[in-house]
DNA sequence: GTCAAATACAAACATTTGTTCGTGTTTGCA
DNA sequence: TGCAAACACGAACAAATGTTTGTATTTGAC
């Protein structure tokens, strides 16, 4: 018998690492062999084979190989600014600009962004000016920060309700600010993570 | 004369954009035909090849067609767990994982992650589990939160300094917890991004 | 030493890739 | 209508890719 030389594998996924680093392009067969020093593109079809049924590196047909971590997987997440009266808020017109986010970060569903305003939302750990990413729903549980249109604004707040007088509570977390009651309101979202700088 | 026909190339645009998303792969030349409608590569070629010149595509050799947006690569942070006694932070040992994000999205220099643990940093806005990420390097400014190493622990802390007494404050952000007196600390790094989960 | 598994190698293969060429078709202007 | 540019098409091509095969070499247990 003979133990498996994990040495070369190591350095097969280092090597992919690097070289999808730095040309942002998946390594072909030969170039991973020239990269680790083999003169053999056998040796490492039979390396990459393993290491994609060990999970390491996925196996992208004439496209090459890549790390699972390296896979390009970037979505763009429209972020909303001012939101034109009347308009979804997902309306082109709405749309200020786009960031990049890896997918999968955010989990499943339809996301936007937003920069939250003001300081309403303080003690939730949300500052002006940061990038509150948000899930696109219609309906909330109590207790969700939600995103909801108030005067043309998208706004957030923690959502609650008032079952005994039907009434809608929209609660900043920020004691220097009341709650906001409304009958009926249309939800935009739910945030989910926010973006801080320190 | 004739008019360009921007109807198809924002087609393509539209195409590679969403076979990346689908696939973390860019599409050849045969797939756009099939995806757009056309069944000659000939023409695609011609697209495609004014697209790249004017900015809006990536060929990328035998590995495909891409959006310039989606070529941003990802990095590897390391997301630093328990620190091993004496080991330098980075040390193999200490890391957990990896997790990835874009190039870029931090700035430029050396980075780590760490999971925040207990409330110490609360009015910073960093709660329990969060991931953090820190700038490597070993001095800070009044006011920076930094990591330092405290009983083999990486933890963060607002860094003050008393030029009078010649003593450093390590500031936990917590009314309920008292100030940290130190004659020399090592410096870890500066923590500079926050990751919150709502 | 012996043997078997693991690996490296070199060569060859079918397939897919980007690319090119010639031709026919559409489009819009004069 | 006539013309020229833009485009689509189909076929063909060379180059690069993953894959396979057969053989030699290394390795480690017995």
């Amino acid at each position: 018998m003979r133990a498996r030389n994990t040495d070369v594998e190591s350095k097969i996924l280092e090597f992919v690492n690097a070289y999808i680093e730095k040309n942002s392009i998946c390594p072909s067969y030969r170039e991973i062999s020239a990269g680790v020093g083999l003169s053999s593109t056998a040796s490492i079809h039979n390396h990459v084979k393993r290491l994609e049924q060990e999970g390491k590196l996925d196996i992208n047909g004439r496209r090459g190989v890549s790390t699972r971590r390296h896979r390009m997987s970037v979505q763009q997440v429209p972020v909303v600014g001012q939101v034109a009266c009347g308009t979804p808020i997902l309306a082109e017109e709405n749309i200020e600009e786009y960031v990049p986010i890896l997918k999968g970060e955010l989990g499943t569903g339809e996301f936007f962004a937003l920069r939250a305003r003001g300081d309403s939302m303080i003690k939730a750990g949300i500052e002006d000016g940061e990038l509150v990413f948000v899930r696109r729903q219609d309906t909330a549980e109590e207790g969700d920060i939600v995103v909801a249109l108030i005067d043309d604004a998208a706004t957030l707040k923690r959502f609650y309700k008032d079952k005994r007088r039907h009434k809608i509570i929209l609660r900043p977390e920020n004691d220097a600010y009341d709650d906001m009651e409304f009958d009926d309101i249309v939800i935009q979202g739910k945030a989910v993570k926010v973006l801080k700088n320190l």
